[in-house]
DNA sequence: ATGAAGCGAGGT
DNA sequence: CCTCGCTTCATC
């Protein structure tokens, strides 16, 4: 009788052995529908010999029921699925879930069912009907997803079908997609990116690993560069993988690869529909020549995929911290990438401007090879840098942007140029709070103000997405018209702008205004058509934008990245300072960057007016050789959450009582998380610090594998942990 | 994970 | 003697 080992896609699970019916063929790899008790279960065959210890008398085994129409997971990728869940302490099954994430949908093949609007119109018009026909405009997907787009039930869109106003439209999921041209329009490069070209198709063609750090200016041409890398990597047969940081930037950069390519990449990101997730992972896992799959960009879940034929991936923007998953599996996509190209043998690039320092000393250490690209292309300059003391130049009352900071925007305005001013907090003010009382809005979830919204009109948490709208009276005290915002977000910002310049368009730039594909590719067209004068925005315009005519840049606090104590702070502040700085004078003007602040004199700030990068980073290397922190030591925390707080903390304390004494690994609490109550459940925290020789995640399993929790307990281990909340 | 079985408290 | 809610157990 043929057993079978297998993976069970259910976390805590673990290995199920199953007797393979004597027609039924299975391999390593092969993607199975196995019964467990009533109900069947997703699996993938494994090899026996990784789950030890488990002896199963033959009559147990019932039969599998089904091998699933895909290709077997490769042993470099059941490799790489090991070693994520080794490192970063996580299920087996909760990563291996991370490369079948269109889930059982695989189950069979052929064709699906959409719907589309016929261009008809129902017998009789419903209120329910009109928004469905209205929000489904240029729409095409399956009932259930038209009904979650258009806000109807899926009773109105059946409706719709059966008077013909929805036609259904068959798609073949097998389906290939258009073919990239590696010649379609070769660029000119300048004699420094055609060298680092050089050198990246060299070591593409040489299909084994090799770990690139390209280390490019802001304006440098990164993207052209290793587009040459990408070509040579379809003219091989193989596929690429490019992994970006957001959603915002996708957009500009699936044009650039269109005129490059003469067709766009596929993508993959969690805003992708049922189908187009099933199509992709279907065409990705079939490979180039059946499928045309050659190139995705995607965010970092991205990286589990099962590629046919993966010769090069490529991390842009590396040193971008939401390539740190923050929950679930809690896995870096920027270093697991270096893992998979080396399971896969073929060559990893991590471009950016601001290099993490364990990247940069990856390069330093020679394990990287450091590619450089010191100069802006097309002989732009970068920009001119200075500071702005908030303690002597002072903004008027109840403004923020210093005197000469508005002189600047105004010199602009006159001169038909953009500013950008940035602000890393969304909404109007980060804190809301009763005049007469004292009395201040907190998230009854978490343990966080209220950011009030007023675009929207809405107190919103940003860590639990629970919202209200703005009480006419304090709920403590009852006094009307007695609420005050305190502090700056951008919408402030935004209307301190319109009051100082009246006529300047105005456009403020958040993930709330931003949120799909379709927004972002307008608020490109429009700032490049130059219908913008002023773009106020957090984070998501650090990253990727590339406006010739913005010239001016103000950072309106840049200290708030350095506040809370955050082991990254300093690196986090350099890099969103150097990067939305990055933004000003790329084309043929200069530009010129404003940095408010009541710490000119702090190192990072220092290094951001002087320009001095090296500086920086030398600082930023001794702090955290004195501390001990990455990439001299290793950070780990552990996380306990309950709904119930003595239980969390009961359980924090056990932790706590059991830790182990070793003299490599230092452990720190427990103590109530920063955020000590987050989402309706409260926190504690220890936090691991250890020696780049101690075996930390050994030592944390068997610590807490001694260990039992109560129901209601979560224990979450966060290996090279970003966030500190 | 998740359904089934086991078990004490309280109700009929 | 039954039902409800909760803990414990097993799943190949």
């Amino acid at each position: 009788m043929k057993r079978a080992r297998l993976l069970v896609l259910n976390a805590a699970l673990g290995s199920l052995d199953y007797k393979v019916p004597e027609k039924m063929s299975v391999e390593l790899g092969s993607v199975v529908v196995a019964p467990l008790g009533p109900r069947q279960v997703l699996g993938i065959v494994w090899e026996p010999e990784k789950f030890p210890d488990v002896d199963i008398p033959e009559s147990k085994l019932r039969p599998l029921l089904e091998v699933l129409p895909v290709p077997p997971l490769k042993p470099s990728l059941r490799r790489l699925i090991e070693w994520t869940a080794d490192y970063y302490c996580a299920p087996l099954a909760s990563v291996a879930r991370m490369s079948l994430s269109s889930g059982g949908a695989l189950k069979g093949s052929g064709s699906i069912t959409e719907y589309r609007l016929s261009g008809g119109l129902p017998e009789r018009m419903t209120p329910q009907r009109e928004q469905a026909m209205e929000l489904l405009a240029s729409e095409q997907a399956t009932i259930r997803e038209l009904a979650e787009i258009a806000g109807v039930s899926e009773g109105v869109l059946r409706g719709l079908v059966s008077q013909g106003v929805l036609e259904p439209v068959e798609v073949d999921i097998d389906r290939p997609y258009r073919r990239a041209d590696p010649d379609h329009d070769q660029p000119e490069l300048s004699v420094e990116q055609r060298e680092v070209a050089d050198r990246l198709v060299e070591a593409v063609k040489a299909r084994t690993f090799a770990p690139f750090l390209l280390d490019g200016v802001t304006g440098s041409g990164k993207t052209e560069t290793y587009f040459e890398a990408v070509a040579e990597t379809l003219r091989q047969g193989q596929q690429v993988l490019v992994l970006l940081p957001e959603i915002a930037l996708t957009e500009a950069f699936l044009r650039r690869f269109e005129d490059r390519f003469g067709t766009p990449p596929l993508t993959w990101h969690s805003s992708l529909k049922q189908t187009e997730r099933r199509r992709a992972w279907k065409a990705i896992a079939d490979g180039p020549a059946k499928s045309n799959a050659q190139v995705v960009v995607g965010a970092r879940s991205a990286l589990f995929l099962p590629y046919a034929d993966l010769g090069l991936i490529v991390v842009d923007e590396a040193h971008e911290i939401s390539f740190k998953q923050g929950e679930g599996v809690r896995y870096n996509a920027r270093d697991v990438a270096v893992m998979r190209a080396r399971f896969e043998q073929h060559p990893v690039l991590l471009a950016s401007a601001t290099p993490a320092l364990e990247s940069l000393q990856m390069a330093e250490s020679g394990i990287y090879e450091k590619l450089e690209l010191p100069s802006r292309f097309g002989g732009a300059q970068l920009p001119s840098i200075a500071t702005i003391n908030l303690t002597e130049e002072k903004p008027e009352r109840g403004r923020w942007l210093a005197p000469r900071l508005v002189e600047a925007l105004e010199e602009r305005l006159d001169r038909g140029e953009q500013s950008l001013l940035f602000l890393n907090r969304r909404g109007y003010a980060p804190l809301t709070l009763c005049r007469n009382c004292g009395y201040r809005f907190q998230c009854p979830n978490c343990s966080a103000w209220l950011v009030e919204h007023r675009f929207s009109n809405r107190l919103a948490c940003h860590h639990c997405g629970h919202e209200t709208a703005p009480p006419a009276t304090c709920p403590e005290c009852g006094e009307p018209d007695c609420l005050v915002a305190c502090g700056p977000g951008v919408e402030r910002i935004a209307d301190e702008v319109r009051e100082i310049l009246p006529e300047a368009r105005v456009a403020v730039v958040t993930s709330d205004t931003l949120n799909s594909p379709e927004k972002a590719a307008e608020f490109v067209a429009m700032a490049e058509a130059r219908a913008i004068d002023v773009i106020v925005g957090t984070q998501l315009v650090t990253k990727g934008f590339h406006f010739p005519e913005l010239t001016l840049v103000g950072v309106v606090d840049a200290d708030l990245g350095l506040e809370g104590g955050d082991l990254r702070a300093a690196e986090r502040t350099y890099q969103q300072i150097a990067q939305v700085a990055g933004r000003a004078g790329r084309g043929a003007k200069p530009g010129e960057v404003m940095i408010q602040t009541r710490h000119p004199e702090a190192a990072v700030i220092a290094a951001l007016a002087d320009g001095d990068r090296d500086a920086f980073y030398a600082a930023e290397t001794e702090a955290r050789r004195d501390a001990g922190a990455p990439p001299f030591g290793r950070w780990a925390a552990i996380i306990v959450s309950s709904e119930d707080e003595a239980e969390a903390k009961e359980a924090a304390n056990r932790i706590g009582g059991a830790r182990p004494d070793l003299p490599d690994i230092a452990i720190l609490g427990p103590a109530p998380a920063p955020l000590s109550l987050l989402r309706g459940r409260y926190r504690y925290r220890l936090l691991i610090n250890a020696r780049r020789s101690a075996e930390v995640q050994k030592v944390i399993r068997e610590w807490l594998g001694a260990l039992q929790f109560p129901n209601g307990v979560r224990v979450s281990v966060d290996i090279d942990p970003y966030s500190f909340v």
